[in-house]
Order: structure tokens, then C-alpha cells, then sequence
DNA sequence: GTCTATACATAGATAGAC
DNA sequence: GTCTATCTATGTATAGAC
């Protein structure tokens, strides 16, 4: 069965989360899945390999976000970040939170990570970096990132209208 | 000189803003200011107690910021929110972001620290906790972070007041 | 594909001299 | 207050059997 490395993938992405990516060791891992280290090391070369993979689908997601960006209404840009954060969750706070997760990440994946929240601030700002800008990208992003981490959940459709309405608010006010 | 102490604590946010606390080693602040890690556990006893000292002061500001929210009007608390987390940047980045900061953090300190964001969120719906009041809360403070990030520094008067003024829309629009 | 066993480096932390 | 030297546990990773 492949799918040991599925269950790996999601028992790490799990640990990463709860410990950080430095704070969490292989041992941590294989001992969770009730496997060895050395069947962990069958399916991932190296410990950064296993982050890698967590993190390559998100990406490119977020990185098609940002290259559609410039051509979508204001309101649904908002949208797609909200929903791109939410699907991503986990992911997403991972990439936006470790420091250590930057750090072992492959030199490839590490630039591009660190700019895709500046161009989609910039998008939403018309092209510049206002600080208005910012507040609403945070809004948009941290907001619905605090509203799962409090409930455990997506946001329902009322409070996912809400936090759209208030970033945009943020932004045009 | 116990200014080694100060030193230290110097370093080590540095470096656990950079690695994570987790990814940061004793050799690693050692090797930095050029002592050994001997005369490091002179100073501190565990680890921990580093970070436990680095978070001490801005922990208590941000209980006393919250234990006064109700009591302030919305454009201050917000503006209050946006300097607390200016003057203590570094710490509050560490405290927001790192999973193993949490982790590491004594059981005395770690549900205040968790408590803290929603509390504030709170403080500006007015008691309530609602995805408007998550995303202002979103705007004011990760705002501030993402602006100080970027720019390297704190965000001039107008930016400030931008910043302020975004977050407020959106909690009310 | 998974195991036991192990190599080798580094982790946090301490002993005892100066 | 700082050092050298060292302890013990754990870290990532590999070898080789099944």
C-alpha cells in the first residue's frame, strides 16, 4: 500500500502544526502511525522531503491565485483568498506561521512563498502596497484563519459574507 | 557583567524569529555572541526560562491592554492594539506564529497567552465575538506586523492612521 | 514495504577548574 | 562569570535482513 505515504503526509502535517516543523521529529511521526523510521525513510529521502510535499499543492494554488488576480473583481478576489485559506487551512498556516518551515524549505519553493502575500496585497490595492492594502489582506487572511482556528471549522456561508464585507471595507472606506 | 544576561536575550530573539524557537539550539545563540554554553546556563537554567524572559514584559502589557479594552473607545483601543504590537514586534511575532513557542511556553503562561487575541477580538465587537470583529482585529494587528515586515520599521504617522482607519471600517460598515 | 540495529551528529544540560 | 570537558538523550539517516 502507497497509502502509508498518504497517512504519513497527514499525520505529519498534523505534528508540524501542533509542534512546528523544527519542534517535530521523524520519531514523533513514525511513532503516531505505529510504524518504524526506517519504513518512513522507504517513502520520503529526507525529513524536508515530506514538508516539501505537504506544501507543493497549496502553492500552486495560491501561486495560480496570484497570477489570475489582476483580472478579477475586488469582491471575488476576496472570495477566492477566503476560500483558497480555508481549503489550505492547515497548510496555510504553516507556510504563513513556522519560522523554521521557511528555513527548510527547498531554495525553489522558499521565494516564492515569502512574496505571494505581497502581490496579493498589491492586487487588491490596485496594483500598490497601501497600508489600506495590507489591512485588508490581513483582514481578509488572518481573519478567516482566527475564525477556523476558534471554531474548528469553515465559516458558515453568513460569516464567510461578513468577513468579505469587512475586508472590503477596510479597503474602500 | 550581568549585561550578558541582556545579551543573550538579545541574541536569542533574533534567532528565534529567524529558526523558530525550536530550531534554535543553546549552540546556536552561544556561537553568535562568542561564550560558551556553560556560561549561557550560568545565566539561565533551562531553555525555556529564555523564552519565558523574553515574553515576561510582553505578556503583561497586553493583559493590561486587554483588562482596560472595555473601557476605551474603538479608535483607541484600535490604536492601542497597533502600538502594543509595534513596540513589541519581535516578541509578538514569536508569540503569534511559532507552534513551538506555544509548546514551550509554561503551563502558567500558555492559556494567557491563547486567550489573549480572542479577548481583544471581543474588547472590539463590544463584547461580542463576530467575524467582523475577527477580521478588524485581523487588519489592526497583522496589518501592523505585515507592515513592519516589509518596510523594516514602524509605520510612519499616515500609515498609522491608515491602518487604524481600515480596521475600523471594517468593523463597522 | 517494513523491520531491527546502528552510525554519527547534535541536542540540552552539568561537573569542576579557574 | 566563564571556561573545557563530558554526560545522556535524541536527532536524522542508513545498512541489511525479511
Amino acid at each position: 500500500m502507497a497509502d502509508t505515504r498518504r497517512r504519513i503526509l497527514e499525520v505529519a502535517l498534523d505534528l508540524f502544526g501542533e509542534r512546528g516543523y523544527a519542534g517535530t521529529s521523524i520519531a514523533d511521526i513514525t511513532a503516531r502511525l505505529g510504524i518504524s523510521k526506517a519504513a518512513l525513510y522507504y517513502h520520503f529521502g529526507a525529513k524536508d522531503e515530506i514538508l516539501e510535499a505537504l506544501v507543493a499543492a497549496p502553492l500552486t494554488r495560491y501561486r495560480e491565485l496570484t497570477r489570475t488576480a489582476a483580472e478579477r473583481s475586488t469582491p471575488d478576489l476576496l472570495a477566492e483568498i477566503l476560500d483558497t485559506t480555508t481549503e489550505m487551512y492547515a497548510v496555510s498556516r504553516l507556510l504563513g506561521d513556522d519560522p523554521s518551515v521557511r528555513r527548510a524549505m527547498r531554495a525553489t519553493a522558499r521565494p516564492q512563498s515569502q512574496a505571494l502575500n505581497e502581490e496579493l496585497t498589491a492586487a487588491l490595492g490596485g496594483g500598490q502596497i497601501t497600508p489600506r492594502a495590507r489591512a485588508a489582506y490581513a483582514a481578509i487572511k488572518n481573519g478567516t484563519l482566527a475564525h477556523i482556528e476558534a471554531t474548528g471549522g469553515p465559516p458558515s456561508p453568513a460569516a464567510r459574507a461578513e468577513l468579505i464585507a469587512a475586508a472590503q471595507a477596510a479597503l474602500s472606506a
